[in-house]
DNA sequence: CTCAGTAAT
């Protein structure tokens, strides 16, 4: 195979296999090395350099490549590298990758300025939120967040400056990736030049590649022109060792204790390797490290040897450290995880996989506006994404606790797409931003239910950043298109603008976007409910973020206080982070910063970005229940909360997290008039709605 | 009396 495809060049084989054109070469297997190998020969041993000069053949004549590639084929760091290597960063020009995640984009970024020899930043860099490490004049491929390219559409709605656009992870379908391809698509039609790859682990090929048709296919046979409007699709195979599916015979009602005991099966059969278990949240995982390790003592000479360690995302530093480390000899560790270990954080040395089946998904109901944690089941390309995660280092085992059958006939290919579940208000001012102006008749990859659209247009409508025409509102909806956060939140910003204290806004709204600043755990709710009581305000959890922050900055920004108060020092750091940046961006948008100091004026803010959480306290109420003022649905403060059994009469909250009742989090109180002074329209009886005829 | 995972010039 020549080294660099030319134009003219003999094009590669094709195989047509009548629905899709899909293009097969034979592959070669590559012997992996041993000892020193060269970068170049490192390169070269990938599973996708065999597909170079077919990339390359079909990215120049075909506007949009799909390609199907698994995991280890190096599809992420090499691509990028042929489409430079063949002319496409020529004349100023800068070829673009998209991934998911901020870490993914970060290391991918510095793993291919090492293989190129360039320092990061220069002709290889990357943007994440909060990180430019680009130079404008010298980077000619940046990797970038989706969630980036959607705000670089702001400033730049054609995307000019680059020539190929490679939008890795696809079949993820987070909202952004959903809602940037749908946007490329428009794009697309205005820059016939703009090539795109769309990049995905999976079989979903087809139906992307059929969104990218913008013509019907004439016949079978890939059509001999310039540039093909048909979109090509290319399968790479990965690097992945075999893994041997196992699955039980009969359902099992109790997947907790079913996976204790597979657990127990493969340490006492299997030869050594690490085991990772997949169930659904931290209850679940606590309850089944617990059972491992009381019934499998550790320490001791008559140790098994087998030790669990729980993994989620509300793990502190040094519990995720005791994850990474290795494993000492003659032991064997089983990670309990949440499906944070799916795709986001990957643990070496894992051989065997326990699957549940199931996950905690988002569902969001447009009817009552709250979403919904719910375990379900998972999809098919999960269960391969889960067992994967066992052939990294040698052949693995998968065991499934649910039977084949439920497998082949049961579970669904690909499972519901995010942007189907997910409350659409950010991405509905996203796209408004962008001058799309009818949302219904957007070019969905999968359309959301017109009833989400709707409601998102209303909550829009309601806040006074869309107006009756449903188009953007001068000043107040093209400000708050500008801050990426909730629009909530940002109209709190906007409101605090002229209450006069913008400074206490832009704290509560960057605490508002983070998880949770207090530390997580099960055995010190005691001491953290004391911890609480310090910074605990009156008003509600608005005003004791406010007091957390100013001691946090008062202790001079000091982990030590952190620890001793209770509080996540890695949150306080995201949210000076965040603070700093919107402070940036108010600056921008002409907000005066300004603090007051009264915490009247603050709620009020508060009031004027969420007066649709409006909750009144039922009268007579023993348990503390609460009516939506909206939907007079049943709702309840969450035991988190500051008042908490202090039950003020009226409140707005930030958020609902629904288990058996439905609970709100971070609430402030408030005064009832200001309801219907902050939101006249939302409040007067027979408010007049363009959406609800 | 309590919480999947990401992400935003």
């Amino acid at each position: 195979m020549s080294q660099f495809w030319k134009p003219g060049a003999e094009k590669p084989r094709i195989l047509d296999d009548e629905e899709g054109g899909v293009l097969f070469l034979s592959s070669s297997a590559s012997s992996s090395g041993y000892g020193y190998v060269s970068i170049e020969k490192q390169r070269q041993r990938l599973p996708v350099y065999k597909y170079r000069t077919a990339i390359l053949y079909l990215v120049e004549h075909h506007a949009t490549t799909v390609i199907v590639g698994e995991t280890g084929s190096g599809k992420t760091t090499q691509i990028p590298q042929y489409l430079k290597e063949a002319g496409w960063a020529d004349g100023g020009r800068t070829i673009a990758c998209t991934q998911p995640r901020r870490l993914a984009v970060q290391a991918v970024a510095s793993r291919v300025a090492e293989e190129m020899e360039v320092k990061l930043g220069e002709e290889v860099g990357y943007t994440i939120r909060f990180e430019d490490v680009t130079d404008a004049n010298k980077t000619r491929i940046k990797f970038l967040t989706d969630g980036v390219l959607l705000r670089e559409m702001m400033d730049d709605p054609l995307l000019t400056k680059y020539s190929v656009i490679m939008v890795d992870e696809a079949h993820e379908r987070s909202v952004s990736t959903d809602i940037v391809l749908g946007l490329l698509k428009k794009i697309q039609k205005c820059r016939p030049e703009l090539r795109l790859i769309v990049a995905s682990a999976t079989i979903e090929a087809k139906a992307m590649a059929a969104f990218f048709q913008t013509r019907k296919r004439r016949t079978t046979k890939l059509v001999e022109s310039t540039t093909s409007e048909e979109s090509a699709i290319l399968s790479v195979e990965g690097r992945g060792y075999n893994v041997e599916i196992h699955y039980v015979e009969e359902p099992v009602s109790d997947y907790l204790q079913a996976a204790v005991s597979t657990v127990q099966l493969i340490h006492d059969k299997e030869p050594y390797g690490d085991i990772l278990v997949f169930l659904t949240g931290q209850d679940d995982i606590d309850a089944a490290v617990k059972l491992i390790n009381e019934e499998a003592p550790n320490g001791g000479k008559n140790s098994s040897g087998l030790f669990a360690l729980p993994l989620y995302s509300g793990l502190s530093r040094a519990e995720q450290e005791l994850i990474f480390s290795p494993t000492p000899r003659g032991k064997r560790k089983v990670v309990i995880s949440t499906n944070i270990a799916e795709t986001s954080l990957t643990l070496e040395g894992i051989v065997y996989v326990v699957d549940s089946g199931f996950s905690k998904q988002r569902f969001y109901n447009p009817i009552s506006d709250i979403e919904n944690l719910i375990v379900s089941p998972i999809s098919k390309a999960s269960a391969r994404q889960r067992a994967g995660r066992a052939g990294r280092v040698r052949p693995g085992k998968c065991y499934r606790l649910y039977t084949e059958e439920y497998f082949l006939k049961e579970m669904s290919a690909q499972g519901i797409p995010e942007i189907q579940r997910s409350n659409l208000v950010s991405s509905v001012i996203q796209l408004k931003a962008l001058g799309i102006d009818n949302i219904l008749g957007f070019n969905w990859l999968a359309a959301p239910s017109p009833e989400t659209m709707i409601r998102a247009l209303e909550v829009l409508y309601s806040l006074g950043v869309l107006d009756d025409d449903a188009k953007l509102t001068s000043p107040i909806g093209f400000q708050v298109a500008e801050i990426p956060l909730d629009p909530m939140i940002s109209k709190m910003i906007l409101a605090s603008n002229e209450l006069g204290c913008s400074e206490e806004a832009l704290t509560i709204a960057a605490v508002l976007s983070i998880q949770s600043i207090w530390v997580s755990g099960k055995g010190i709710q005691k001491e953290l409910d004391e911890a609480k009581l310090r910074f605990a305000a009156a008003e509600g959890d608005h005003v004791t973020f406010l007091n957390v922050y100013k001691a946090f900055l008062q202790s001079g920004k000091s982990s030590q206080w952190c620890y001793k108060n209770y509080i996540n020092y890695q949150s306080m750091k995201k949210v000076l982070e965040i603070r700093e940046q919107l402070r940036r961006i108010a600056q921008r948008l002409g907000i005066a910063l300004k603090s007051c100091g009264d915490m009247q004026a603050v709620r009020k803010a508060a009031t004027s970005g969420f007066f649709s959480n409006a909750c009144q306290l039922e009268a007579y109420s023993h348990n503390g229940m609460y009516k939506t003022v909206r939907t007079s649905q049943e709702v309840y403060i969450h035991p988190s909360s500051v008042l908490f059994r202090v039950n003020p009469k009226w409140i707005v909250y930030h958020s609902i997290v629904s288990t058996d009742r439905q609970y709100m989090r971070n609430v402030v109180s408030i005064d009832p008039s200001w309801l219907t002074e902050v939101a006249p329209h939302f409040y007067r009886q027979q408010a007049p709605n363009p959406f609800i005829h």
